[in-house]
DNA sequence: TAGGCCATCTGGTCCT
DNA sequence: AGGACCAGATGGCCTA
């Protein structure tokens, strides 16, 4: 999606400090900088040449190169200042790319670890809130399947495998799979749901295959909403 | 139309 | 100084 900004985002970045010579002599620059009950200017001599020649009394080489001291130095700032908006400029346009990039960088880790995730027969896609609730929860049951193997209980031999089971998996889990993701982790002390969270061992999105039906007794912890 | 989700921009802060 | 990270703001798109 095309931010709107970016086209004169970019327009403006495309004004390096070498371009700001014709950003700088752009005649509304030039007019800002001219005082504003001034007649000076290139036709100024001119005139003063029709007058004939000046008298010492009225100064007029001290009055000439004062305003032109005045308005080198406006000219100065406003270069200075256009060279430092240039760069606050293309080191934001600079910026925004690469913040842009992280979190395209960022977006693909989260695919990669939906893409490992069991998915649902409609190929709902998770949000990344779920992906990372379900990520939570899906190793927190591969991890107490392991468990329960290594204590020798039936039903640990087969931790749920991604692809094949993810129709089983829909089964319990497709009216929801927000709920599914948002459903409890292990913590044996913790109450099995809470009214924030009615998601408990027994409620059928909590039921992996493979997983042990001991499992759906234990007391999981929940990841919290906030 | 309201609400959720998302992409992007932005300025601040911390780190190298 | 420049890059990474973060959180807030904003606007677009989609759905109930």
């Amino acid at each position: 999606m095309p931010a709107p900004l970016e086209i004169c985002l970019s327009d403006l970045d495309c004004a390096s400090s070498s371009d700001l010579s014709g950003f700088l002599t752009d005649e509304e620059d030039c007019a800002r900088l001219q005082p504003p009950a001034s007649t000076s200017g290139p036709s100024a001599p001119a005139r003063r040449g029709a007058q004939g020649m000046p008298s010492a009394s009225d100064v007029p080489g001290a009055q000439d190169e004062e305003q032109e001291r005045r308005r080198r130095r406006g000219r100065a700032r406003v270069r200075s200042e256009a060279l430092l908006h240039s760069l606050r400029r293309s080191r934001r346009v600079k910026a925004n790319d690469r913040e842009r990039n992280r979190m395209h960088n960022l977006n693909a880790a989260l695919d990669a670890l939906r893409s490992v995730l069991p998915s649902f027969p409609d190929d709902t896609k998770l949000t990344k809130i779920e992906t990372l609730r379900f990520a939570y929860n899906y190793i927190w049951a591969l991890a107490e399947t392991l468990r329960l193997a290594d204590q020798g209980l039936p039903g640990g031999a087969r931790p749920p495998s991604p692809a094949s089971d993810a129709e089983s998996w829909g089964s319990g889990a497709a009216a929801s799979p927000c709920a599914a993701a948002a459903s409890p982790l292990s913590d044996p002390s913790s109450p099995a749901a809470s009214e924030d969270f009615p998601y408990g061992p027994g409620d059928p999105l909590f039921s992996f295959p493979g997983l042990p039906k001991d499992l759906l007794h234990t007391t999981p912890r929940f990841i919290p909403y906030h």
